[in-house]
DNA sequence: CGAGTGATTGACGCAGATCAAGCGAAGTGG
DNA sequence: CCACTTCGCTTGATCTGCGTCAATCACTCG
């Protein structure tokens, strides 16, 4: 039993824009299923040629590039809301690979229908560029954090940043404790620093009562201190369309 | 006396996807007019709420970021042909900075008209959704380079990448040599890394035979080795559109 | 000719990589 | 139910790539 658009918890979020609702049932028509991922299953390949676009409903992901070296860049976290396999979309395939953490549920759109909706829907389709540019905005956030920030900084930055996402999609477990059922090297390697050194950081965030992560959730003690150790703004996430 | 669009020169290279007669027209009438800036103006600032995009149509600039701790990250490098400024078109202000290296020539479109055009021009808009796309791989790949590779790895990745992208675009001087008029500073806040590791760095490379970037110009002595380096695969650039 | 800008090079120290070992929890198979 | 393995986390020891400091050089320009 599919959600229907309409009654999608996620779009009541106000992190979310707000559409009509004939807006809402035109993406409704756009969808063509539903899909339910194991934890731990790649869905999406780099280099693959996708026919379908995603709409993440609920459950957590995460987006890597493999290198020639072997080694291995997350690009980001993916949270409920995120749209996925735009790529493929437009430029005909993946450039990176994505796979569910834990068990996830997608909204799937046919890429094959993709034009046209685009074309009968003009809203829609700045919406679908507006997500393009937010992604655009956050991968040189996050390039701005590898390049001029030390361990401590960087993963202070990432937590927060994931904190504050989680928060705005209501995903807090009670006060400001948060799933975060990523491994440390999953950190590492969208953060670029090695396993041991990761490790090592995150303790010393925890001895200086900043945020605590283990067993699969964060605890935030002190999310100021966190937020300007990260140089993150704490202000509310940025609003972002829906697919 | 400004460009027309349809003799725009840039428009011949194979980098582009070619559209028809009409769609050139268009994007014609769009088009509010040219703007000539001075080598070394900054001319979009993070924060500000541009009423105007552009597409660059000679000369290079650069995005970048300044961070509160007064650290400096390079985005991304500008060419002719790059569009400018969506994300302030889209989500309301900039990310980030954007200034001229050199003297530039840029494409002006009115903000106020681009709801309109994305409207009643379907093809368009799915093109600027392509570049949005295209911009988010790069930044993707970039964030890899930083995260994963060493700095001499890096600085191969950043010079082939450059090379590449100016020899689909028709800049080469001549026998592999073309026009690179950034500071090592520049290279070293878009690699993050410090200027004098840059410096070793570029001087490694010129040992190795690789590349010798001095006065303003690379000269590619060993494309392959450089790119195997770097970790870049030779192949045609990504053809992309062009507004 | 002095001042400013960018490139270059050497000396020194540290953040963080790498190596290695141990630990607890969760399978799994006999 | 107990060996045995696997996986993720943690911690200590050692080494090095790269940052920082500092000085010099080549140019350009007022």
């Amino acid at each position: 039993m599919p959600t229907a658009c309409l009654a999608c918890p996620l779009r009541r979020r106000d992190i979310f824009t707000k559409i009509s609702r004939e807006e809402i049932e035109a993406i409704q028509r756009f969808k063509a299923g539903e899909l339910k991922i194991e934890a731990g299953t790649p869905f999406l390949m780099e280099g693959s040629n996708s026919p379908q676009l995603f709409t993440a409903l609920s459950g957590l992901g995460l987006r890597y590039k493999t290198l020639e070296n072997g080694r291995r860049q997350v690009i980001n976290f993916l949270f409920p809301g995120d749209f996925i396999g735009l790529q493929a979309g437009l430029m005909g395939e993946m450039q990176h690979s994505v796979e569910a953490t834990t068990a996830m549920t997608l909204c799937v759109f046919d890429r094959s229908e993709f034009f046209r909706f685009f074309r009968s829907h003009p809203s829609r389709a700045f919406d679908i560029t507006w997500l393009a540019a937010v992604e655009e905005h956050f991968l040189g956030e996050a390039l701005a954090s590898l390049g001029q920030r030390n361990g401590l900084e960087r993963t202070a930055w990432a937590l927060t940043r994931i904190y504050l996402r989680l928060e705005a999609l209501g995903m807090l477990d009670s006060d400001k404790r948060c799933p975060l059922p990523y491994r440390q090297q999953d950190l590492a390697d969208a953060l670029g620093q090695s396993l041991v050194h990761t490790n090592k950081v995150l303790a010393k965030l925890r001895d200086r009562q900043l945020v605590s992560w283990s067993d699969g959730a964060v605890q935030i003690h002190d999310l100021k201190g966190l937020a300007d150790l990260g140089g993150v703004e704490i202000e509310s996430e940025i609003v972002r369309p829906l697919m």
